[in-house]
DNA sequence: AATGAATGAGCGTTCATTCAT
DNA sequence: AATGAATGAACGCTCATTCAT
């Protein structure tokens, strides 16, 4: 019989694997170093995971499934408009660590590694489709593609990832007010 | 007078060494493969760096003194403005290796690295003072500076490192129209 | 259960590296060569021991351990003075590997390793204390330590340790007898 | 036209190489920080010498020469025998270091190196020959060699070599009545 | 479901030594 | 007599991963 349950494990496994990778990067964070926070066995992660890389590969695909289960279930819509950015903010600031994990292995220019994009894309797909059924000229999807991305989302990600470091540096807080 | 130039040697090393931090990230590059594509020993990267820290550090301080070199030596100035954008940009993307290194390591949480915002507030330091002589409420200052750093210069920094990939993906090309 | 018993893994580093140790000294003894002596992969001694140095440290916890037993538990005392010194040797010319090593890192002079005078305190309190009980001088407990020590304690444990080397440059044996 | 003597350098770099090789060790101790020590090139120690092991070399027949003209010629002898035990130790320490690493290398039961014992026969080759031209029987010659050497020429040794790290240890000084 | 033990390959770094000048 | 530059080999140590149980 098992000591515990292994749905628990897994998901401390990712808990840890996330918090490690976003706080020394994916290549820095050890096998060795995620199964003693996790408090098992470094053999142990390898019956739940085949490898380190699937341990990222899972945390993707969890951040892919949430970002799309909002898009499709937002918040209910009768808030300010300062108040909904700044509830998305907070929804974003809970998923910190991934997207901080995201975008480090998305700067790395010789790895393939989309999935930046396919969450832009996504996240962004729906207003292409009004976009593309009123008009019709696809350089249009293109700008305004480009422009969503470089000014509207990795700004708000970036904002959400470095926002701490930044305070500190600046000595700065609550600064949220701008956005 | 010694076998080879020791400065053309250590040239050598920094750029192979920005190429390949920037395309894996610092902790996937090893030294081995620096010295490999160096032609050059592995123990000779040793003889010009006392370890692998202090070249992504020589790296650092190669870009502050050509940033601020840039700051107190701008270009001619009768160029429209797009044409100024443009040519900063690509100044910018001479750049891009050691600026997509700066960014992934900014990123690690657990990781004190303030060169990003160091960088930052060199660049605004001199609007910053403008702001601060006629007007004398920082709190505006801090407004300023949050507002530039992560829809001004943020967006800059990732347009110049990312738009490859971006282009790559979404299948476009030349499209700095819209910046 | 594991492949094969860690605990006999484990005794057989400490085995082979003591006697590495004392052949070519704690520095020019490599793990390496402690590995392949010992039959097992090198990484595999890091399983057991943190670093070379806590191996050096569990020799010398073994040592003093062992010393300590053999000062509460005599052997039965009924023999003639020689036989008690001879058996004594036997005893020591055991543990002339770790002894060895022990004077060669005593010797030097940079490194703070008390473990050579730990021992011979050790060996002497009890000798001290009826001293300090009887007589209150404190400066003839001093001076019968540095008599002890360098006159009696250290011969022999040159003695056990150079015998060998001795006897094949002077070409002699079993000269015991002066002792 | 060299910048400094040759005979200088030289006898510096074994005055260094002494105290380092004394100070952590022969093998602990290496070229460069002997040149660093030294305060020249590294690749100049081997204009010296033509390997590391040949500088100990050096040293060892600096002690052997020392000790061979210091027995031929003798202070003057109408001291009381205390202040002559004095005075041969004060000489002795002077070499402290090459006998303390005299000491380390012959503790290595694996490096033949007879240095210690060719100084030890060499110091009571004297007495001995008095001894044999006066009895005949061999069996004496060893008996006192075997005596005076674990029982007097190595006492003295690691006193002199030790006295220092002991008096540390044990909170004591000036304690040398008692030889 | 979990673990103790083991491993080959590779890490960053240092070594004694050499070469050209 | 001395040096800057370079090197092959080895260092202590860590890596992701595997195996037997």
């Amino acid at each position: 019989m098992p000591k515990t349950d292994g749905h628990i494990t897994k998901d401390n496994i990712l808990k840890v694997a996330e918090k490690l990778f976003s706080e020394v990067g994916y290549d820095a964070a050890s096998m060795g170093a995620i199964a003693k926070l996790s408090g098992i066995n470094k053999a142990s992660i390898y019956y739940h995971f085949d490898s380190k890389r699937s341990i990222l590969r899972t945390l993707y695909v969890k951040l892919l499934v949430e970002m799309k289960s909002r898009l499709h279930h937002p918040g209910e819509g009768h808030d300010s408009l300062k108040d909904k950015i700044r509830e998305e903010l907070e929804i974003l600031k809970e998923k910190r660590g991934i997207l901080s994990i995201l975008l480090m292995e998305s700067l790395k220019t010789n790895v393939r590694d989309d999935s930046l994009f396919q969450i832009a894309k996504m996240e962004y797909e729906k207003k292409l489709e009004e976009l593309s059924s009123s008009n019709s000229i696809s350089n249009d999807k293109d700008s305004y593609m480009v422009y969503e991305f470089f000014t509207g989302f990795l700004p708000i990600l970036n904002f959400v990832v470095l926002e701490e470091k930044f305070g500190e540096y600046f000595q700065m807080e609550k600064d949220k007010l701008i956005d």
